[in-house]
DNA sequence: GTTGTAGATGACTGTTTAGTCAAGTTCGAG
DNA sequence: CTCGAACTTGACTAAACAGTCATCTACAAC
C-alpha cells in the first residue's frame, strides 16, 4: 500500500457508508474496517470523525464541480444549462444505482438535512455546499432573465423554489430507489419556473 | 402522576428531541431525562427504542390526520383542498417555529429521510405515513381532473411531483429555518402542476 | 386485610462508542 | 549507516449506549 493511500481509503470508505445509511448511523470503527485501516492510523490523519466527514464532504463536492462547472458554463444558452442539468439529475443517479445497488439522492443534502441543528462543522460544511450549488440555478436563471429567455423576477426566490423541487425529487428517489421521478424532471421542472415545457433549440 | 402519564411523556419527549434533531442523535437515556420517567420504566412500556418512535410516529400522525381530513375534505372543490392545504403548510410551519424556536419541517419525513437504507420497522412506519400523506394529494388531483378543474392526466405521477415539491419546500425551510419558501407555496406550488395560479373562487 | 396487578425504581450487564498512546515499522535524505 | 519524519499498530480508556432485573409501591378487587 503506497503513501498516502489509508487517508484515501478512509475517506472514500466514509462517503460510501455514511452516502448508504446515514451520518449518525456509521461508526468509526466502520470506517476504518471498510477501509482497512487501523485505528490509530485514522487519528493520525483526522482530529476527529467529523473533520473525516467534513473532508468527505469537501472531496465529493471536489468531484461533482468540475461537471457541473461544464455543465452550467457561461458559453452555454443559460436555458440550455438548466436542460442539460436536469438531464445530468437522472443520468447520474442512475450510475450511482449501478454502483450503489442503489438511488442515493444528494450526498451533501442528505447529511446536511440529518445535522442541521446542533451547528457542527458538518452541518456548515454541508449548507456551504448546499447554497454552491443554489447559486448556478441562481446564475442561470439570471442569465436566463438578462437575455430575455424567462420572463422578469427575483431570480434568488426563483432559484430556491427550483431548487427545493430538484432536492424534494432527489430525496423522494432515495426513499424510494426509483428514478422515475427524476426521469421526468426535464419535463416537470420547467412548470416550477411557471414555463409550459423545455425551451426550444435555436440551432 | 397520575395513570399512563409517563407514557405519555416519554411518546412526547421522543417527538420533541427526535423533531428538533435526529433519529440517530436522540438515546433512550435523553428521551428518559426529557420525560422524567425512569429507564426501567420505559422498557415497562416498550419493548425497544424503535418501539416508541413508531409510537411516536403513529402519536403525532393521530394529531395530525383530522386536520388534513377536514382540508382535503370531499364536501370541499378539489383546487381548493389543495389551496387550503398549501396555506396550512406555511401557517403550520409558523406555529411549530413558535413552539420549537425553529421551523421543522415534517415529522415522518425527516426522520423517514435518514432510516430509508435499513428496513425497520421505524422505516417502514415513516414511509407508511409518507404514503398516506401523498394520497391525499392523489385524490384531490384525481378529482380535480373528474370535474374538468385540471387537464387530464395521471394524478399519481402528478400527485409525486407535487409531493417532491411540497416535502422539498418543506426541508429547505428546516435546513435554513425559513418560512419564506412556505409563505410562497399558495402561489408557487401551482406551477408545479402547469398551472399558471391559484384557482379562482366560484362563489 | 389479603392479594393481584400496573407501574416505578435504581443498580446492573455487556457492548459499542470516540478517542489516546507508546512502541513499532518503513523509507528517503544526508 | 544514521537519523528523522511519515506512517502503522494493537492495546488501552472512559463514556455512552440499549436493554435487564429484582425489588418496591400504590391501589383496586374481593
Amino acid at each position: 500500500m503506497s503513501r498516502g493511500d489509508a487517508r484515501d481509503r478512509l475517506v472514500q470508505a466514509a462517503i460510501d457508508l455514511i452516502w448508504t445509511s446515514s451520518y449518525g448511523a456509521v461508526s468509526v470503527d466502520a470506517i476504518c474496517e471498510r477501509a482497512q485501516v487501523r485505528k490509530g492510523s485514522f487519528y493520525h490523519f483526522f482530529a476527529s470523525k467529523d473533520d473525516l466527514v467534513v473532508t468527505a464532504l469537501d472531496t465529493h463536492w471536489g468531484t461533482r464541480r468540475p461537471v457541473l462547472d461544464e455543465i452550467f458554463s457561461a458559453s452555454r444558452p443559460p436555458l440550455q444549462r438548466l436542460q442539460r442539468y436536469f438531464a445530468h439529475i437522472s443520468e447520474r443517479q442512475g450510475e450511482v444505482r449501478e454502483q450503489y445497488g442503489r438511488v442515493l439522492g444528494c450526498f451533501h443534502h442528505a447529511v446536511g438535512s440529518e445535522c442541521v441543528q446542533k451547528p457542527t462543522a458538518v452541518a456548515a460544511k454541508a449548507q456551504e455546499l448546499s447554497l454552491a450549488l443554489r447559486r448556478y440555478l441562481e446564475t442561470a436563471l439570471r442569465d436566463a432573465q438578462g437575455e430575455g429567455a424567462l420572463p422578469p423576477g427575483d431570480p434568488v426566490a426563483a432559484a430556491k423554489s427550483l431548487f427545493a423541487f430538484v432536492t424534494g425529487a432527489l430525496t423522494q428517489a432515495r426513499v424510494h430507489d426509483d428514478l422515475e421521478l427524476l426521469r421526468q424532471l426535464p419535463q416537470t421542472a420547467w412548470l416550477a419556473l411557471g414555463m409550459a415545457g423545455p425551451p426550444q433549440r435555436s440551432t
